[in-house]
RNA sequence: CGGGGCGUAGCGCAGUUGGCAGCGCGCUUGGUUCGGGACCAAGAGGUCGGCAGUUCAAGUCUGCCCGCCCCGACCA
């Protein structure tokens, strides 16, 4: 390709509000153009660069035992009906009317359409295993698109299901995916990590995510060095310090004139948050719920969304506490009525605790469960935090960021029981199928790439996925002979099957080589008067500083070496 | 949806008490340069997000709407 016909300038400045570094590069390097919130076009550099993740995945699927099919972006809503599942999508399920009034979405997922197909096509054991799978383009309404290709409303993205006889045969193809999942973050040149995942709105029972590991990454990863416990945030454990244990004394009444936080609670009484306990007010559909937790731990949403099966979930106002006839600031579980309480497991551990009094500026002392107050659930629905103890095997856990590229999920039978989905086995028994299912988003991961690869000059592909192998420069193109010799050298690096992104532009060598650092490319050649009074043209590597110069004669075969070595 | 911010040339931005719409980059033409974002000269390019209002006069003041970004709840 020669640059001078190329759409996607390089751009020197991109808007302030581009702050994600993979978002700023993408857009300088005219990889991609926004089209509004959360769409963007891929223009042809990004567009390169996205099918070959694409063809990456697709041959570790195909590896894995997958048949690539397609199904459509569109889809009759009464699939979701079927499912259950268009109530936990809820908002985020993009809905149209076609023009007989029937109701249609965008495809957010394809669990339904395939589960739907399999049904249909598949009666016998004999069919099972079955690995399908697609790389499609998908539609959430995000509230909130965010960085760039991290989060987006429309992105493409692998999705493959599997249809089980057994647990063991589910189980078999879990890891089977698991493990092609790790070979297509290593080859793009990631390093990844498969934690232990909430299952969110797709349902079923265990699952993990695949974390690409750097500062940048968004998710908070909780990990054991000692035993290799990995979780997302969103669902870690940990074993929490325990509190002090004690006889249980006679509730006291202790004034706190204007001390409503923890801090300042403990502080003004002496303890440590860990001698109190906290309240915090959720509203959960609609309905105010009191959670209790130790006074140094902090509520884990998700695990509390879990808890409560509820589709929405967030903190109330003090007007929600007090029309429930509680005092914000001083609120007790002690001798109220008619409000959800529920409690973490850290409330159990300790004894004695100071909390709220239900009154104006006084707390209780010496409260202990359940002698003193009653709850209606008791989980665990606290955040872990660096430092306590892993839940495996005790060792202190620490906190790594990550990118999550790719999500897998064993969801046994509840959507081929909803979708009618079973299997005759060989006592001619009618059984659900069990599925599983798998996913990349793979705009995700090409911005995961850049944003944990990058250096202050510019992208550095993994030749993987480099839209280009080779990009070419020719310096000082008005002279016959670097004209004449670069587009030679050209001819000849696709002559050995190389991808050359070839700079004819009549620009400065300093634009020139910033353009080069900026996009990319794994190999930079450069042709220049200079490099041909040796009869040689420069060679250097993206990741690396030197350069070296090649004889012309034998460049591209010499060229297509260091490439595949590299 | 809650909180914060921004919409002015293709891109990045300035625009004071309301009084001729500007700067840098990019783009076009000509010339000089040439190994890490060169220089000179001459040009082209605008519904100041939209609608309404106040005013002799609105990019600027008021109201409503739309769009975009960031922080939260959500996710590949």
């Amino acid at each position: 390709m020669r640059f001078s016909q190329l759409l996607g300038k390089t751009l020197r400045q991109v808007s302030a509000e581009a702050d994600t570094p993979s978002h700023q590069l993408m857009l300088r390097a005219g990889l991609i153009y926004q089209v509004a919130a959360g769409i963007y076009s891929y223009l042809p550099t990004g567009w390169r660069a996205l099918r070959k993740v694409e063809s990456v995945i697709r041959e570790e699927m195909d590896r894995a035992g997958g048949q690539e099919l397609m199904m459509p972006v569109l889809q009759p809503c009464e699939l979701w009906d079927q499912s259950g599942r268009r109530r936990p999508f809820g908002q985020t399920l993009f809905t149209l009317k076609d023009r007989r009034e029937r109701v249609l979405c965008l495809g957010p997922t394809h669990e339904e359409v395939v589960t739907d197909i399999v049904a249909h096509q598949v009666k016998s054991y004999r069919d099972l295993p079955l690995y399908l799978y697609q790389i499609q383009v998908k539609f959430r309404d995000e509230p909130r698109p965010r960085g760039g290709l991290l989060r987006v409303r429309e992105f493409h993205m692998k999705d493959m299901y599997s249809f089980h006889t057994d647990e063991a045969s589910l189980d078999e193809g879990y890891w089977t995916v698991a493990r092609a999942y790790e070979r297509i973050f290593s080859r793009l040149g990631l390093s990844t990590l498969m934690v232990e995942a909430d299952s969110g709105a797709i349902g079923g029972k265990a699952s993990h995510e695949f974390m690409a590991l750097g500062e940048a990454g968004e998710d908070e990863v909780v990990r054991c060095e000692q035993c290799n416990y990995a979780a997302n945030m969103e669902k870690a454990e940990s074993r929490k310090t325990p509190g002090e244990k004690g006889e249980p004394l006679p509730v006291e009444e202790v004034s706190t004139p204007g001390k409503k936080s923890i801090d300042e609670v403990a502080g003004f009484l002496g303890l440590t948050p860990r001698h109190t306990l906290k309240a915090i007010f959720y509203i959960a559909d609609g309905k105010l719920v009191f959670v209790l937790i130790r006074g140094d731990q902090e509520v884990n949403e998700v695990k509390l969304k879990n808890l409560l099966r509820c589709a929405e979930l967030r903190l109330s106002g003090d007007e929600e506490i007090r029309a429930a006839g509680l005092v914000p600031g001083f609120a007790s579980p002690a001798g109220i009525k008619g409000v959800t309480i529920v409690a973490d497991h850290s409330i159990t551990s300790g004894a004695n605790f100071v909390a709220g009094a239900n009154k104006p500026d006084t707390h209780l002392k010496n409260v202990n469960y359940p002698r003193d107050f009653q709850v209606e659930k008791m989980a665990d629905i606290a955040r872990a935090r660096p430092g306590e103890g892993c839940p495996k095997c005790g060792h202190p856990l620490t906190i790594a960021r990550g990118i999550e590229v790719g999500h897998i999920f064993k969801l046994g039978t509840f959507l081929s029981e909803k979708m009618g989905a079973s299997f005759l086995d060989k006592a001619g028994a009618s059984r659900p199928i069990i599925m599983g299912c798998y996913g990349i988003g793979v705009g995700r991961l090409l911005a995961a790439v850049i944003e944990l690869t990058h250096d202050d000059r510019g992208i550095i592909w993994p030749a993987s996925i480099a839209p280009y192998q080779v990009y070419l420069c020719a310096l000082m193109m008005e002279k016959a002979d670097v004209l004449a010799t670069a587009e030679k050298v050209y001819n000849e690096l696709q002559a050995e099957g190389l991808e050359v992104l070839f700079d004819d532009r009549q620009e400065s060598p300093g634009v020139k080589f910033n353009d080069a650092d900026l996009l990319g490319m794994p190999l930079r050649v450069t042709v220049s008067p200079r490099t041909l009074e040796k009869g040689s043209a420069e060679v250097k590597l993206r990741q690396q500083k030197e350069t070296r110069l090649l004889p012309l004669d034998g460049l591209a075969s010499q060229v297509k070496q260091i490439l595949t070595v590299a």
